[in-house]
RNA sequence: GCCCCCAUCGUCUAGGGGACCAGGACGUAGCCCUUUCAAGGCUAAGACCGGGGUUCGAAUCCCCGUGGGGGCACCA
């Protein structure tokens, strides 16, 4: 069916009474969900969407969101894959019910550990004819690929083994010989999947090949080992990524091989490189790292990124709420979600939305909770923080942070015990140095006869004073505030006065002054 | 080459036959606020890929192009 029409049909279908903003999903039972993620590299923006859709269906139904580790490759498996997966996921707050760490009814979760459990499924489709023995070498499936492509042929397995009986084949197997085995797909008619974004979808069986199911060495492949344990743990929703969708009616015609009850099926689409057009490959990664922007998880936490913000983003690439609202928490898009309100088409990144959304959320935290965030980059830096006035500097900050590691470029004064001015940024727009000396040093007079050292009152008389010597208050404060932070750019400079105390502001202008005179003379 | 998916401002999107000279957000530009930088407020420019249908009426439904994307492994 046309997807526009299937799309009419699915409203239709709702019940009578139903809000039209309504977001329970389809089957509001309690969904059991997975991620499935396969330990080959660093966990990427692409495997977090999926994860996090994952996590908003089983959580807004009251169901189970699980972690399966799909290992069956041990040649791509990487080590420390599986603890940057663990370790993004709960950075991001997606943490799992069942699966890997935590366990749960249907362990092992690791793929690697459930051999003997696809042995037996292979089994049963061996025997009730839906799979066979291939002996077919290699070199065979070469050649005879060479001789398709000549004749312009579609290249498929050419069907050696298909009809081979079991008994010989378990003949040839006694006598050592190497194998794997197929799924004997269907050569005619053709069969219709239903995807819940896109309706139903229809694949001539003749373009479908006969796939390998379980490796010469034994082990399965994803299409045996994912399908046997979604029905084994009872998963309801298989939302995964949009390159399955090729092998989608491979994966419908498995279920129906074994007589199980399918899954609802959702493909998620791809992300797209930030200048629109084209999917990001390793090198586009590793040009967008010299650039300050990466697609990993774990980069983005170390970038100042918090998980407010990037989960805001991500779950806005691909699904919208409705025509305004943009500002979620994770616990709104659990109330909110709704497979229907899903895109299929592809999503660009954007990484100047996600600095707004970071933005955004950085400003909703509390002071004492981006205070906590901020200490471990100020340490970082080497400062020795003071609690009680982090606490002070924290809502001058806030708003001016974009991420959460620009916290100490701008606010590193705050802590040091020096400041090391460059001498021609402390010279005034307009002024000469001899000029601005002389500013600095009436500033320097005022100031050490401040009865309240408190920020209104150390403005008000300095207004004055640019009065008085017909200069603007901010040329006035512009020398101020490079001498007390030794940055043109700050928070509010008699706020950061305020707080850096007397003895050390007054420090901090004289030695101001005598870089001016210096450069005076 | 073959199979499949997708198509609204530069980008993310709203849109489910009349409520659309198409709404929001990011970005861009201008203005306001202002001690810097931000934040915030206001304003502006900016899109229905093309062609055929269907219909009184199409961004919306159908077909064909075109463009983009995914897949064609003893990877997932």
């Amino acid at each position: 069916m046309a997807s526009g029409l299937y799309k009419a049909w699915y409203r239709d279908s709702e019940p009578a009474n139903s809000n039209s903003r309504s977001n329970m999903t389809d089957s509001s039972q309690a969904a059991r969900v997975r991620f499935a993620p396969s330990p080959t590299g660093l966990t990427h923006l692409g495997s977090a969407r999926t994860a996090l859709y994952n996590y908003l269906l089983a959580k807004q139904t009251g169901g189970k969101f699980i972690l399966r580790i799909e290992d069956t490759d041990s040649k791509r498996y990487v080590a420390e894959a599986e603890d940057d997966l663990k370790d993004s996921l709960k950075w991001l707050g997606l943490n799992w019910d069942e699966g890997v760490e935590v366990q749960g009814p249907h362990a092992p979760y690791r793929q690697s550990e459930r051999k003997a459990i696809y042995r037996e499924h292979a089994q049963e489709l061996l025997e009730n004819g839906h799979a066979f023995y291939c002996f077919c070498t290699p070199k065979e499936l070469e050649a005879a690929r060479q001789e398709q492509i000549k004749r312009k042929e579609q290249t498929r397995y050419p069907g050696t083994c298909r009809n081979l009986s079991l008994e010989d084949a378990q003949q040839r197997i006694k006598a050592g010989e190497e194998h794997v085995i197929r799924f004997k797909m269907p050569r005619e008619g053709s069969i219709t999947v239903t995807d819940e974004l896109r309706g139903e979808i229809t694949f001539e069986n003749k373009n479908l090949d006969d796939y390998i199911l379980v490796k010469s060495d034994g082990q399965a492949l994803y299409h045996l080992a994912a399908m046997v344990d979604d029905h084994l743990m009872e998963i309801t929703h298989v939302t995964r990524g949009e390159e399955w969708l090729a092998t989608f009616p491979l994966h419908v015609h498995i279920y129906r091989a074994f007589g199980w009850q399918e899954p609802k099926w959702v493909h998620l689409s791809v992300f797209l490189k930030p200048q629109g057009k084209g999917k990001m490959s390793k090198r586009d990664t590793e040009q967008m790292k010299l650039s300050g922007q990466s697609i990993f998880v774990k980069d983005l936490e170390d970038m100042g990124y918090i998980p407010e913000g990037v989960i805001n983003w991500i779950a806005l690439m691909g699904w919208s709420y409705d025509d305004k609202t943009e500002f979620f928490r994770l616990e709104n898009l659990i109330e909110l979600f709704s497979i229907k309100k899903l895109n299929p088409s592809p999503a660009a990144i954007d990484f100047k939305k996600l600095d707004h959304f970071n933005g955004l959320h950085i400003r909703a935290l509390e002071v004492k909770d981006l205070a906590q965030r901020l200490l471990p980059f100020f340490e970082a830096e080497g400062y020795e923080v003071d609690d009680d006035k982090l606490k002070d500097i924290v809502p001058l900050l806030q708003e001016r942070l974009v991420t959460i590691d620009d916290a100490p470029s701008l606010a590193g004064f705050f802590f040091k015990d020096e400041v090391e001015p460059n001498p021609e940024e402390l010279v005034a727009k307009g002024l000469n140095a001899e000029e601005s000396a002389n500013l600095a040093q009436k500033t320097l007079s005022i100031l050490e006869q401040a009865t309240d050292w408190e920020h209104d009152s150390l403005q008000e008389p300095l207004r004055a004073l640019a009065d008085e010597m017909e200069v603007k208050a901010g040329q006035l404060f512009g020398i101020l505030r490079v001498a007390i932070t030794g940055q043109r750019v700050s928070p509010p400079l008699f706020e950061s006065m305020e707080i850096i105390g007397r003895e050390t502001s007054l420090k901090r202008i004289k030695k101001a002054i005598a870089l001016l005179e210096a450069q005076a003379a």
